[in-house]
DNA sequence: AAATCATATCGTAATATTGCGATGTATAAG
DNA sequence: CTTATACATCGCAATATTACGATATGATTT
């Protein structure tokens, strides 16, 4: 890739990119979808459910927890994601902030 | 990259993950962000915002455009660009979803 | 017609992502 | 102790993304 200059960024312009980055994935939507039905699973639910491997499957796991999307618990052998909320008012704040009147709008 | 089995995901799923996809680049969501305080932009008015070159900003402009994410009117010798609203309730509906009562959930 | 301005596109190089198989680790069961 | 189960991580290969300079296009201006 070319020079990303990460600092000309203000923090929370990255925080989103990042989100949005982790989101950006038909996979790692899926696992969303499915956990947001399910409210919990284990990696091996999503190894059923999605047409990848349990090693890629774990990495997008791993990457939305990175994120700060989904929070894992130990429990016995397995480990047991669902869903964190934390980040979502950021999206939703930014999302919402697009919705304008757009009156001086020269695009028809 | 190793194969991204797009057809096993179902269009919603695969339209989420595009327009992620598109916001996952701080210039993208700078961007995003300048259109909804000033409800319009030229090209060059991004450059002289970003740290980044003319060839560089109409590269991302492209890729918002091609996404949906906003729309561009040629007046003149410039294109004018303004935020496309048409796709943000998809996202609006998936990002609620994920907001639900954990009662199930197995992390704390 | 020539020069200028605003964007778009091409070509190239650097880097990042994705996926899989193989392997490692840790817990539970026999 | 051995085996099975559930995940995580490593290493590799294929592909995608990002950025820039150079160049092309297309509309105004001189």
């Amino acid at each position: 890739m070319g020079i990303t200059k990460v600092e000309s960024y203000n923090d929370q312009t990255l925080a989103l990119a990042t989100i949005f980055k982790a989101l950006g994935h038909p996979a790692r939507i899926a696992i969303l979808e499915y956990l947001a039905k399910e409210k919990k699973c284990i990696c091996g639910d999503i190894v059923t459910e999605l047409p990848l491997s349990q090693a890629s499957v774990s990495r997008h796991l791993q990457e939305l927890k990175t994120t700060g999307l989904i929070k894992g618990t130990i429990t016995g052998t397995s480990v047991c994601y669902c869903i964190n909320e934390q980040h979502l008012p950021l999206i939703d704040q930014f999302i919402n902030q697009l919705y304008s009147p757009n009156i001086n709008s020269c695009c028809p």
